[in-house]
DNA sequence: GATCCGCTGTCGGCCTACTTTCAGGTTTTT
DNA sequence: AAAAACCTGAAAGTAGGCCGACAGCGGATC
């Protein structure tokens, strides 16, 4: 039973003939402390599949062999029921999948931010766990996220944020009090391939300030020359 | 499986055109206790790679045949899920976000400080060994850095840190309690290249000093006529 | 299908903190 | 006492970070 927050590491199959794509998607898992293994077609990933006995698989419909349809339904057919996140092209087959997420399934459209698949996979596993499964709160100091309704309150006061800053506030209070780069939080909240390398970052925690930080001590700090923490200010 | 803190040495494979930069890695790699060796071109990587088995892979993006990502496809098509630190010119702008979204698990504008990418190397082998991993948090005396944090404590006096000033004391800290020369905090901590023979060192460690030194025993001490050290001051 | 509106990202100017140079002073060595 | 090595204040020079203003996009509304 995969189950998140337990002892043992999370086993996670990454299925997408973009190897690139797949590896990307593996090393940020591995990050987390997971352990992922990487399949570029769907004969592999069925290989891949029997002998790794994963937790949770992220596969992308577009495969050139056997399609990503074919190898979930010979998953299935083979009578396990580890989820799935699926990855679909924007445009693309969107519909489709909406019928196959039903069972506690997901899916994402490439190109896709890092982090949002990460927390998707969490929420999966989090509610394959079985019934009466945990809600994500995620504290610092006085500031609380409920990654399950998305409320954000910094002490009993509700902040309304927008999705750029909700996501950013989520990957700076997850690594909390690592400092983060600008570069990692823009690889990590932004699609990959996102080409503006610019000052979006400093902009993104300029807004969230604005709308954390009017009462009680700056929390999100500047760390002049390298990047930015979330923490409770030093004494 | 890489491992940092591990018995075995470190595996480092360092592939760049330019065999002074190749060099000056593998150098100081090997200073470190680490198995270095070197590839100037991306065929010449890949057989290395294959016969060396490295742990970690430095890689310039900028090679004469196959180019770094080339090289990167395909070790991974070839199995391999060595994790890669990538090197890339500093207006390669473009490139700094293609980095980790490539697959590589790291990256470093050129030109870049020695120590900061032995830095990069070094949280790269700690974090791809397994999950939970530790921090790393250096101690002399009473005086302690948390290098994910960035947290400097002398006692439970949390001090401020310009850039320069906190890889500066990494270095002294790393190597304590070997004495250092002038030159080679220079030629560590600095980008290569750097013009300046100048007494930033002194200066550097003269502000040091004064945020650090100002309670308790001297800590910097200077050995007249060859350099700096950090230890707990002698009695 | 036109208009509106909120969100995101770009540009550029300002400001501040940091780095380096310079120069003169102090300590140590011979 | 002279020379060498080191220390450090002041100031110039530079880079990093902040944020106001605005434009483009896309979704919502009528």
């Amino acid at each position: 039973m995969p189950q998140y927050g337990r002892v043992e590491k999370v086993r996670l199959l990454v299925v997408d003939d973009d190897p690139p794509i797949a590896d990307l998607v593996a090393t940020v898992a591995r990050y987390e402390g997971w352990d992922a293994v990487t399949a570029y077609s769907g004969e592999e990933a069925l290989r891949r599949a029997g002998e790794f006995r994963p937790d949770i698989v992220v596969l992308d419909l577009m495969l050139p062999d056997v399609d990503g349809f074919g190898v979930l339904d010979r998953l299935r057919r083979s009578g396990t029921m580890v989820p799935v996140v699926f990855l679909t092209a924007r445009d693309g087959v969107a519909d489709r999948v909406a019928g196959l997420t039903r069972g506690g399934d997901d899916y994402l459209v490439k190109p896709f931010a890092v982090e949002e698949l990460m927390a998707r996979l969490r929420t999966v596993l989090r509610r394959s766990a079985g019934p009466g499964f945990q809600r994500s709160v995620l504290r610092v100091a006085d500031l609380t996220m409920d990654e399950d309704t998305r409320e954000v309150r910094r002490g009993e006061r509700l902040l309304s944020l927008t999705p750029t800053e909700y996501e950013v506030l989520r990957y700076l209070m997850r690594r909390s009090p690592t400092v983060l780069t600008k570069a990692q939080i823009l690889d990590h909240v932004w699609e990959y391939g996102f080409g503006g390398r610019s000052n979006v970052v400093e902009l993104v925690v300029s807004r969230l300030r604005r709308k954390l930080d009017d009462t009680g001590a700056p929390l999100i700090q500047t760390v002049r020359g390298f990047g930015y923490v979330i923490r409770q200010a030093a004494e």
